[in-house]
DNA sequence: CGGCTTTAGTTGCTGCTACAATCAACTAGT
DNA sequence: ACTAGTTGATTGTAGCAGCAACTAAAGCCG
């Protein structure tokens, strides 16, 4: 999915992660630390890839208006415009590589037993 | 799980799932070729990773009889013991990271949907 | 046999990531 | 306010991985 993303749309699969988490935050921005939550990357992996995204002009990031110390990140323009025409890609590698293996029902129960894992891992 | 293993047995979980691969394959040996299959790494990862597990001590190669270009891998004495020796952690991890949260039923629709997968993946 | 293609493995290079140490800003308790 | 402790983020360093280019051994075929 990697080498699919990155030829047919210039973006790397764990950029095009971030990005649409970005997006989901939507105008008011997402925290790197919350961020970090969401993908598999620690703070310092996450300072490097924000700035990363940062120099590609893909994402913006303001300073936290009630925390000095954190920084509220969102999409740009130009990101929102990457994220929207990598998507068609996106989910046709998905369906090529994953969905296209599984039935709904298996579909369903991946679904519901990796939100559990994630979630215990989360504590 | 990397994080597990490295710390009680001083081994990484790449390290941990190469050594299994190979130990698989007993005396006869294996092919730094046919390893990647079963693991994500390309070829020159495999160079690096055997080179590692060489100096270690945990593996020996020899050329392979029949093909001068190749090497067989096998697991030496002290391998055979790192990997036996970090079994109860391996199995441990494996059961507090996911398999304790699934059930009976979720387990074998994951072992054969992941199957299926991976070998639409190999085609 | 002699040349062309394929396959096995290695190497130079570059980029990404984690860990540990650090700095800076916030919070709470006195 | 002052101090202690916590939390958000950054940086130095080192290791691992992939890609692309390369060498060498096999295999194929007329």
């Amino acid at each position: 999915m990697d080498r699919d993303l990155q030829r047919q749309a210039g973006l790397a699969l764990a950029e095009h992660h971030l990005l649409a988490i970005i997006n989901e935050a939507g105008e008011q921005g997402i925290r790197p630390t919350d961020l970090a939550l969401g993908s598999t990357l620690t703070k310092s992996g996450l300072t490097r890839a924000v700035d990363r995204l940062e120099a590609l002009g893909l994402i913006a990031s303001r300073v936290c208006p009630t925390d000095g110390r954190a920084q509220l990140l969102a999409l740009t323009a130009k990101g929102r415009q990457k994220l929207r025409r990598a998507a068609p890609e996106f989910f046709r590698s998905v369906a090529q590589h994953f969905a296209d293996h599984l039935t709904e029902r298996e579909t369903e129960t991946l679904a519901s037993a990796f939100e559990r894992i994630a979630a215990a891992d989360r504590r």
